[in-house]
DNA sequence: TTGAAAGCGCTAACAA
DNA sequence: TTGTTAGCGCTTTCAA
């Protein structure tokens, strides 16, 4: 299986040079380097196909050109989207991305954490629930970290989000002002996760401001039964007036989707369907989807930027702790009376 | 930010042997080790957090325990699914995973593959469009190489994929046997691309039994119009019999599903509508969605179990260069009539 | 313009 | 039962 790798002394002894001098050559030090040396040396690499070992450049130089990014699903659109647009940042600058998902699991990510570290990596991107908030701080000691999605205190990380209690609150408001007399907030637990407490902010405060009551749906994404319940309940108030049902994110939309849909059909055009994230479905289904689109490319271009700066050793002096993007309201058809 | 790691000296030195030892209680040498020395270590090790360095490990036992898995577009159901399954082999055997995405580019994809190499991958997993076989079988003849998804014969490379032909030929026979009488095969051009093909092939396989003509929409995935182009060809044949449409992947279905839904108001029932992969969406629209489930968790398990085997040293004689993994039908109300 | 030598953190003979 | 030593492939003083 192994046929022998070629290394730095294989090209120094086909060029008839020292090792150094390769070295130099590959670090683009040639300001003292003839320029027949060069060229005999950029020869014997191409016939070679020399490429370093990066492993032992990084053992020496302390560093290992990879970045983490851990997130709480890979599947999701959001992090499909800011992984690749974090890959497109990096690339470029050398760095190749170590992708894991920590499935919301506290052991898991603190498993995954501490192999990350161990395997030298050079910045962590993080989304997490907030479990490991020590670890992460030790972690943050040592190389970059910026936390996404999720906002959490911990010395010395960044975090990037997006605006989700004005975007929820717009949402909602837009709702009233169609006409809906009543919204329904489906949501998880809170549970310390920043973006659910945002979200759930933003829709009281538009509440508020339109003096109606809160009404909120709580769920559990592992137990069907918690989204059943809520559709009778829709159902009932939908005879007193224009109901809508806005949910927390978009994995909650699919869930519930179905037996909304199914609803709706007799209670036609009165039930609005309106979703944090845009789900990839949204303009499939009839009427389309009324969705806030979170800037996930910005966010991960901006995060990939900002670790680029710190890795350099630029940036690390008035750097915000928190950084807000804004989403955008798409708003459908499914919330039209 | 750099608070000073940790390395094996500092743990000889605290607890008063030599890295040797160090080294040994690691590699859980215990065989020729003193319980004392061995609680001593541990001790100590667990007081400073210690963590050996991968690099430096890798660098020596020449190997990183990095694999990496990639794949055309990392936000495809059937990538996430593979992904994830790969890390659930890969990660107890203490193995990191690097995701790439090659967005179909060989450029790209090549510049990716041997930055890959240069960082010591263990092992590679592949999705690929076959632009790069050539340096494919390079790495192949250093590592072990898995293909997914995509056939493609390269020396010393296994491949593992899904039943195309024969799935595609079960899911066009039903369509016939339900009573459609003409059935649109949408597809991109197969361009080498094994998957394509064969799904194309078990088609007209099916076209074959049952004596119909095969009738071909060929889109492009970056031309809408391709797409909006077969609409009204649907729309006419739609006149003359049950006519259903079936696309080669959920990409396509997606861009094709909201201009056929408009069709279909007017024409109830009479145009069915099937996909190869099955959309996160299948089961929420109206009527729900037809579809032939790949087998893609069970694609990932295997694949990562093969490597362990094959980085162990075992496995390699008697091994399939193709292995192929049944789909599902996941028969639907958008195909009855 | 070039090279010798030390050392990054670790493992593995070989000695003791 | 433990330690000494020689590297893994590379970068980087320091000398020539």
């Amino acid at each position: 299986m192994t046929g022998k790798r070629v290394t730095i002394h294989d090209v120094a002894k086909a060029a008839g040079v020292s090792i150094t001098t390769v070295s130099r050559y590959l670090n683009q030090r040639y300001d003292a380097m003839s320029g027949e040396t060069k060229v005999r040396i950029a020869d014997v690499i191409a016939n070679l196909h020399y490429r370093p070992n990066a492993l032992a450049q990084g053992l020496k130089g302390n560093r290992s050109k990879m970045i983490s990014v851990m997130v709480v699903n890979i599947g999701y659109p959001y992090n499909v989207s800011l992984i690749r647009a974090l890959t497109h940042k990096l690339d470029p600058a050398g760095y190749n991305l170590l992708v894991c998902e920590s499935e919301g699991d506290k052991e898991r990510e603190a498993h995954l954490l501490r192999s990350l570290v161990a395997q030298q990596i050079d910045a962590l991107v993080l989304q997490t629930n907030g479990d490991n908030n020590a670890l992460v701080a030790e972690i943050a000691a040592q190389i970059p970290v910026i936390l996404v999605d999720r906002h959490f205190d911990i010395p010395r990380v960044t975090c990037v989000v997006t605006d989700n209690e004005s975007a929820s609150a717009t949402l909602v408001r837009a709702l009233y002002r169609e006409g809906y007399e009543r919204v329904l907030f489906v949501t998880e637990r809170e549970d310390g996760v920043s973006t659910r407490q945002q979200r759930l902010d933003g829709y009281r405060r538009a509440c508020g401001e339109y003096g109606r009551n809160p009404w909120i749906g709580y769920v559990d994404r592992g137990d069907p039964a918690t989204f059943a319940a809520l559709v009778p309940e829709v159902e009932s108030a939908a005879y007193l007036g224009p109901v809508s049902v806005y949910t927390a994110n978009g994995l909650l939309m699919l869930k519930l989707y179905p037996a909304l849909r199914a609803l709706s059909t007799t209670q036609t055009g009165r039930i609005g369907l309106a979703t944090f994230d845009e789900p990839d479905w949204a303009p499939l289904v009839f009427p389309p989807l009324t969705c806030v689109r979170q800037p996930t490319a910005e966010i991960g271009a901006w995060v990939g930027k900002r670790l680029l700066a710190l890795l350099d050793g630029r940036g690390k002096l008035g750097k915000p702790a928190l950084r807000t993007l804004p989403s955008t309201l798409i708003w459908q058809k499914s919330t039209s009376l």
